[in-house]
DNA sequence: GGGTTATGGATAGTGACACTCGCCGCTATC
DNA sequence: GATAGCGGCGAGTGTCACTATCCATAACCC
């Protein structure tokens, strides 16, 4: 197929689909003349793992085009693909070196000593904690970290439920590419679920009988 | 004191606190003289709350100033205040409104139905989960909504600690900030988690034994 | 009391980002 | 052989979160 109907396919326009080619997240078409290619099921694909980490997962370009180089690169193991969508899907808070942090950081430590995880605490994704529970202190809310616990446990549930998943649904070569939609898309069905258990739970604890504006939110 | 306290204080530029008052997420301070202001505890912590959302929630400045408002609004309840937050948290996916999305919204509804959420389901919240549902399919990840029930356990567990915890540390007048802060940080420190909990899971199913480049991730 | 620094207020500029446009010469198709 | 589409490329656009500069005045420091 040619860029026209690759564009309607995935419903990415022409000149956004040149700009991906550009940029290095899909691959140039093959060509047949000089100034014609053909583009096949992969690219549709592609453009729709390229959206899908672009609008739902928030990711940047830039970081997407190191996901997929490290994607396409089968020598890479999942684990250090993983490693690179984490390091690209958290922001960089560079925070200073303050002593907020530090003691962030040790709880962080303890955490993950209590849960006998087998991680480095130094990972990625254990700063974005630690930023996280400093961001949460400095706003006057400490004691949240005591139900650090519940959020532990939620996350070894799910956690669980996608090793399942990547074990019963997915094809070795897919492996990499499901462990990063997984990670990315699976933030985002999170949030919308927490969100939506939120709104229950406010609707039972502090909605008045009749009082359905909690339940719809109209801007 | 004066602004340059302020911003010691907060660990945020002169300027910027300048651009913010412009833009009315900060009040002005409380002029002594045609040009001199004094600031107060509020104003330190009021800066600390915009640099948590903006750089831990990853909200717009446009998306504060909206929940700023609405937090300072002792008319608005806390319903109303958690809808615009969960509007603005969660990203526009303005999908052209194809069949897949409306097969995902009543993937939505029946799941709300199922857990007896008292939740309308066109919520935003419940827009994002069937727009992130279809971004799933898109990518061939259809099989993944199995495990959407660990996912909605696990989320209530977190909803249920969230409510536990406003109920017990919160006082009434501060819970409408404690929400939007739980809501936004909560959700980092649970990708966080997430991310720790699955290095440890990809650690013990994957791993080789004595191959720690997975649990520490140099880019 | 005089020089340096800080302040409030306003306008304009910056750099990053994700596209988007327009052009060229060529090709496919009707 | 007209017309629409194409690949490739450089330049332009709009948004966003600041950042820089300017001015007149005020505070501080010897």
């Amino acid at each position: 197929m040619r860029i026209g109907e690759l564009s309607r396919r995935a419903g990415v326009s022409v000149a956004t689909i040149k700009f991906y080619v550009r940029e290095g997240l899909l691959p140039a078409g093959e060509l047949t003349s000089p100034n014609q290619a053909s583009y096949g099921e992969a690219h549709v694909q592609r453009l729709r793992l390229i959206r899908a980490l672009l609008d739902v997962g928030g990711l940047s370009v830039a970081a997407i085009r190191e996901v997929i180089v490290a994607v396409d690169d089968r020598e890479r193991s999942m684990h250090k693909v993983l490693g690179i969508t984490a390091n690209r899907l958290v922001p960089r808070y560079d925070r200073e070196s303050d002593a907020a942090i530090e003691e962030a950081r040790k709880r962080v430590a303890e955490l993950v000593a209590a849960r006998g995880w087998q991680v480095f605490p130094d990972n990625p994704a254990g700063e974005a904690l630690a930023a996280a529970l400093a961001a949460l202190d400095d706003v006057g809310h400490g004691r949240f970290a005591e139900i650090l616990d519940a959020y532990a446990d939620a996350a070894e549930r799910v956690a669980r439920a996608d090793m399942d998943y990547v074990a019963h649904h997915v094809a070795r070569e897919a492996l990499v590419e499901s462990a990063v939609v997984g990670t990315v898309l699976g933030d985002a069905i999170f949030a919308a679920l927490r969100r939506l258990a939120h709104v229950d739970a406010s609707n039972r604890v502090f909605g008045r009988p009749g009082d359905d504006e909690g339940a719809t939110e109209p801007t």
